[in-house]
DNA sequence: GATCCATGTGTAATCGATTAACTACTGCTC
DNA sequence: GAGCAGTAGTTAATCGATTACACATGGATC
């Protein structure tokens, strides 16, 4: 920068009122400075400029798990919203793991990040504590934590699960095999207890931990327990459930019916459709980017509860009709 | 930092220094800072560490699409890797935009991230030119650009994708529809000239953009030409294939045989499973963040050239006996 | 006891920006 | 022409760390 003002035969404070558009410098001297700037190739420092303003126009995004699409899908949108009001976004991939997360969560507001945006591993509200305590705004995407404090963003199943309690109901169904995700995860709480609630006695329930290998796991428990329907609580369990119905030859919907939480692109490409709960990733994903920027400015967002809906594509059979 | 030093009577530079793990303060000394740290529940700020150090201990990296579950499998594999170096990765997608691209290279810079990993959108060699003049280490990963000097990583489908020719001439197939990706970039062009070649002259090419509705699209075109085998040279570009054959009411491999270019866990649950060219994607993402660490240490690491392998499962028919 | 070295700590410059407070100049009024 | 207002630009403090250098202390050496 001082070359920059050297070069232009201003000052420092010159070249900087120049970049940052303030009214001051005459035409002619913010000319000579961008000149100056161009033929240099100046760059500003983002870190000094940050240290300065105690502002870095970046947002931390700590996720539960990149690979998982529903994830990635809402990593996406978030970082949409937020480049149109010009900020960044450094995501944290935790790997629902809440050691993992927190590391994550520390490293974003050491970089003294303008705000968080978590998808919290455990309903432990301990760190989002930590974090509000800093003073640096949050805002909780997907799930929440125990006495929360802060806004939060989600999509809201109820609706859609009792629907989907209702036709496996009746369609005869005694034995649904529900494939719950972890119970010390909001989500993974509430989905199972509409799920069950709607189904009566009629359901069994397995935890598993939103990954695919323990869909597999807990859908061969749950087939071996004599379940005719299954519900996947995520995605990569139903990815895994369904690994597991095809090693064992069963046919859906025939031999079992099958449901899954959060849609995905080739689930239409299935034999038959799978029929799922979607939920409004893009919308969650944007919503959650907006409380955020609103939270920074020192507004107060009132939480956002989107809504998953029931769409049905034949994987529970005679259920639909 | 400074109130820090004062609690524990002693100067911000010995606060420094233990933070550091310096030699020089006393056992003792160390205690009673290490105390006052954890009393005031003090962080250090990255920004004006980093300011003095320029170093930020982060490694950037700009990838194609985050939604293509490719570069968010690589996207992680880099994570890994660079955090059990002690790195942060800030991720920024392009969206198979240039222009994007060269936003994010730019405002990554900016941030001094101390490498930098790219997957061009194109072959154009200018913005990595750019960063190099710049003085910052950059790797290429998946794609290349034109006279490149700086290292590449990337996967070699050329014998997986000249054993797939073979076999889909060996089956007969005369109207080969080839779901290509950009010609503009290195692996668009590659991958197809490859398959082309040899397949003689029964390739019918048509252009897509790496993305599902241009697989579609090309799919339609292809088998409106007649074509009775289709390959998709993306993981994408093969779903919208896919989509457009059910839509058709299409028997695979009866009606048409199919293979795609990347590996989805998902794959192998279709009817029939999808044969697919597999690329060893995690170790390219750990071999493109090890390249990219040893060049900030500043050695020369060399191209890495992975294999990537023909898969076998069934979506070409006969093809495959 | 003077000299020297080793060791632990403090002082202050520095990284590269922003910005409050100040100065210099221009032009206007009376 | 003195006084004043308004504008353009400069000087220097500041953000929060690191680190070269200076300094003080204590013990070993002759």
């Amino acid at each position: 920068m001082k070359d920059v003002a050297q070069h232009a035969g201003v000052s420092t404070a010159t070249v900087s009122r120049v970049l940052n558009g303030h009214a001051a410098p005459t035409p002619e001297t913010r000319e000579r400075v961008l000149a100056a700037i161009e033929e240099l190739g100046y760059r500003p420092n983002a870190l000094a400029r940050s240290l300065r303003t105690t502002s870095t126009q970046t947002l931390g995004l700590v996720i539960s798990d990149l690979l998982n699409p529903f994830f990635a899908e809402i990593a996406r949108a978030v970082e949409d919203e937020a480049r149109s009001h010009g900020y960044c976004v450094v995501i944290g991939n935790a790997d629902e793991s809440a050691e993992q997360e927190a590391t994550y969560v520390r490293t974003l507001l050491d970089r003294r990040v303008d705000g968080l945006l978590l998808c919290p591993a455990t309903d432990d509200p301990s760190l989002v504590r930590e974090v509000s305590a800093g003073g640096v705004p949050v805002v909780l995407l997907d799930r929440t934590v125990k006495g929360a404090t802060c806004p939060v963003v989600r999509a809201d199943g109820s609706e859609a699960l009792t629907a989907l309690a209702r036709r496996l109901v009746g369609a005869g169904h005694t034995r649904i095999g529900v494939i719950a995700g972890p119970p010390n995860t909001s989500t993974g709480r509430e989905r199972t207890d509409v799920l069950t609630g709607s189904l009566g006695g009629l359901a069994q329930v397995v935890h598993g931990d939103f990954r695919q290998e323990s869909g597999s796991q807990a859908a061969a428990k749950l087939l071996d327990g004599g379940a005719t329907a299954l519900v996947a609580m995520d995605n990569l369990m139903g990815l895994g459930a369904l690994g597991e119905i095809r090693a064992r030859g069963l046919q859906i919907p025939n031999d079992v019916a099958l449901a899954v939480f959060d849609d995905q692109p080739w689930f239409p490409l299935l034999d038959p459709p799978i029929t799922v709960v979607a939920q409004p990733t893009v919308e969650m994903g944007r919503a959650a980017a907006r409380s955020l920027l609103a939270l920074i400015n020192g507004q107060q967002p009132d939480d956002v509860r989107l809504t998953a809906k029931l769409v049905l594509r034949g994987s529970l059979g005679e259920a639909e009709l």
